[in-house]
DNA sequence: TCTATTATAGATATAATAACTCTTTTATAG
DNA sequence: CTATAAAAGAGTTATTATATCTATAATAGA
């Protein structure tokens, strides 16, 4: 019951291109020194977060990677999920009573944490943590 | 990042003794028979439950579980935390630094759905959910 | 005390998933 | 054409979840 360290790596990973420059392309050695990880790791995961659409990535000489143009909206939320799928942390329901309170009670508790994640996006870290990663 | 299943097992486990009768000795194979799984699985899990105080047991004959007083208080997030241990959604932090937003926020969401779940007890099931198991 | 019953503990086996690597392919700037 | 860098695929290892089996401890009742 805890997120995966690939999701661990793709929030470092975005909010390392928000505090040095959203704009410049990226390669994926520095940031792969940067958390002591294999750069093909890494891109595996960095290419999740192209096919959601929350990375732009340039192949071939001089390419890389760098947030796309409306960075500044995209949630923890759009990150998680790209990592880690659609997440339900209730599942195993055998006899499905759309009823049931059980279910309800543990997919509400979810939405409350999605909530929260979704209202703090990368515009919040453009100012307040450059000292972070 | 989901609950275990064991954690499932538990909170059936436990709606179950409320809506049959929280005061009678109920043995683990009656349980296992009704979730399919093997009694002496079941009663590892019971037996994480006993030392979190969320059910008493008696060994012997005519021994069995039950729910101690005061179970009208258990919450969900109880049951949880006695399974699946002190789960903090968010680790692999090396650089501590407590200043850090992002384990803010993430800290800050697991505290949402945690407030969720401990608002649910199981006085809540004592009448409403008799019919779901 | 003896026996049947029931929880507890420990060791172990299996399965599933996560975490990571290696190799090959595709794309592109110069 | 070539150097560079991402994408894709196959495969490996490590870790954890899930589950079973066996043995031990406790207790009620005969
Ligand atoms: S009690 Fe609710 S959560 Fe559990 S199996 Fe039935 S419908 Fe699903
Ligand atoms: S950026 Fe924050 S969460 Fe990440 S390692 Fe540093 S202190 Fe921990």
């Amino acid at each position: 019951m805890k997120f995966s360290k690939a999701t661990n790596y793709a929030l470092h990973t975005m909010l390392y291109f928000v505090v040095t420059d959203p704009k410049q392309q990226l390669g994926v050695q520095p940031l792969a020194e940067k958390m002591e990880i294999s750069p093909t790791y890494l891109s595996k995961i960095l290419t999740q977060l192209v096919k959601a659409g929350l990375v732009e990535s340039a192949s071939g000489a001089k390419g890389g990677y760098r947030l796309p143009r409306g960075w500044e909206s995209i949630s923890f939320l759009d990150i998680i999920h790209a990592v880690e799928g659609p997440v339900s942390l209730f599942d195993g329901c055998l006899n499905d009573n759309p009823e049931c309170m059980v279910k309800q009670v543990m997919v509400s508790a979810e939405d409350k944490m999605e909530e929260e994640l979704k209202q703090r996006t990368l515009a919040d870290f453009a100012e307040s943590a450059p000292a972070a990663l």
